[in-house]
DNA sequence: ACCTGAACACCGTTCAAGT
DNA sequence: ACCTGAACACCGTTCAAGT
């Protein structure tokens, strides 16, 4: 999408909110959080900043709209095999926010955002429906069936954040094993008996795989929930 | 804290780092997120903008002091008595936090974006550590050690923020009770079919414990920890 | 209906000047 | 060292005017 979106800003094609969106998307990826401008957005789509009012209420909804786009293609992403189990489906569609929170780490920010604003807009909720149904399916009581699936989503939705903060580093010249070792190195030179969580963690830091230690994660609540 | 705060505009006493952040803190909980300026807080102080920069580096760093400071608070208060597991020290520095989430809201938004910046700073290790000696306490692996503390963590921050908004309501004249009454009426005439998850879960929305439900899903978390 | 672009109010930040 | 406050660059948003 973002290569389509970069080599478009020929003013022949009619504006349109998903043409908008796609920019804006691009911007985000591109720049970063600051990076959606309405300045930016008019200067890569040609017009001025009322054209872009025409389609889009303001910046916060344009932001929501990105944010859903993405969350809904990312949760349409789905093997969906008949044998799949619970919790292969949950592992799925963790795996799939995951990549797409890697691929938009400013999505971060945004879904925080979205879950905690009082009623929920569609996206938070399709992510708990989502989620919840397949606890459902474990056989968790309906009593536990909401903390369960709390405990996953914000599972889920913080450690794919955390990864992808990882993931950028501090700049884009640092690669990931530097970063992670400088990281691990400054962890392992703390006082041991004031920090020894960190200390003892280092290590692992070091060479773990990503989506390995995420799904342990999910795995960990998983075992908490089917525990009888 | 607030009160004293409030009335303190006269410029006789100096200005400090410190009365900046408190100062910060208050405009934060008055008037939310955006009630944060340096026009505010120039006629709050009645300094001039220049003032404060002698004091503070930018905005943002404002902003984290004021983060640290609540959330060094919220995790210095805890009873450490004796007779204390693991599990209760947990449960009280989620309590601590979820408190400390409930009363400024804005720390939800500033502590997931503290949680995803790459090299940790003070405050995200402090509660990583925190938690992270009670989770070696209750006899984890080092192995798991990490993944264990990275659930309860994001839980913990995931599911006050969400309880604070719920809390908030959409506007200061709807109450608690009415708002959640409002949802679950909402979720609960949703289709059945398409959204089980939110139909089922409507019933419990109306009624229950907020500090219950929080405790629950730490329990949870705790539960596939300790499992053998 | 859709777009233009100047104008507005507001924002964080800077800096020469004062004490 | 600490403070003043005008000035600057930039921001989201509006709106009369065009097609």
């Amino acid at each position: 999408m973002a290569t389509q979106t970069h080599r478009t800003p020929r003013r022949t094609e009619a504006l349109s909110r998903e043409r908008i969106v796609e920019t804006a998307v691009d911007l985000l990826d591109t720049a970063g959080e600051g990076g959606l401008t309405f300045k930016a957005l008019t200067e890569r789509l040609a017009t001025g900043p009322g054209a872009i009012y025409h389609h889009v209420a303001n910046k916060e909804e344009l932001l929501g709209a990105a944010t859903d786009a993405l969350v809904t293609t990312a949760l349409a992403t789905e093997p969906a095999e008949p044998s799949a189990t619970p919790q292969d489906v949950i592992r799925a569609v963790a795996l799939g926010l995951f990549d797409a929170i890697d691929e938009h780490p400013w999505l971060t920010a945004q879904l925080s955002k979205k879950l905690s604003h009082s009623p929920w807009g569609t996206v938070a909720a399709q992510i708990f429906e989502r989620v919840g149904q397949q606890v459902h399916a474990l056989g968790a009581p309906d009593e536990s069936l909401f903390t369960a699936t709390s405990a996953l989503v914000h599972y889920i939705l913080g450690a794919a954040g955390q990864n992808a903060a990882n993931a950028r580093g501090v700049g884009a010249h640092v690669s990931r094993a530097e970063f992670l070792d400088t990281v691990a190195t400054a962890w392992q030179e703390l006082d041991p008996d004031e920090y020894p969580f960190a200390h003892t963690v280092a290590r692992q830091l070091r060479d773990h795989d990503d989506r390995e230690q995420y799904l342990a994660g999910i795995d960990l609540i998983l075992r908490g929930i089917t525990r009888d």
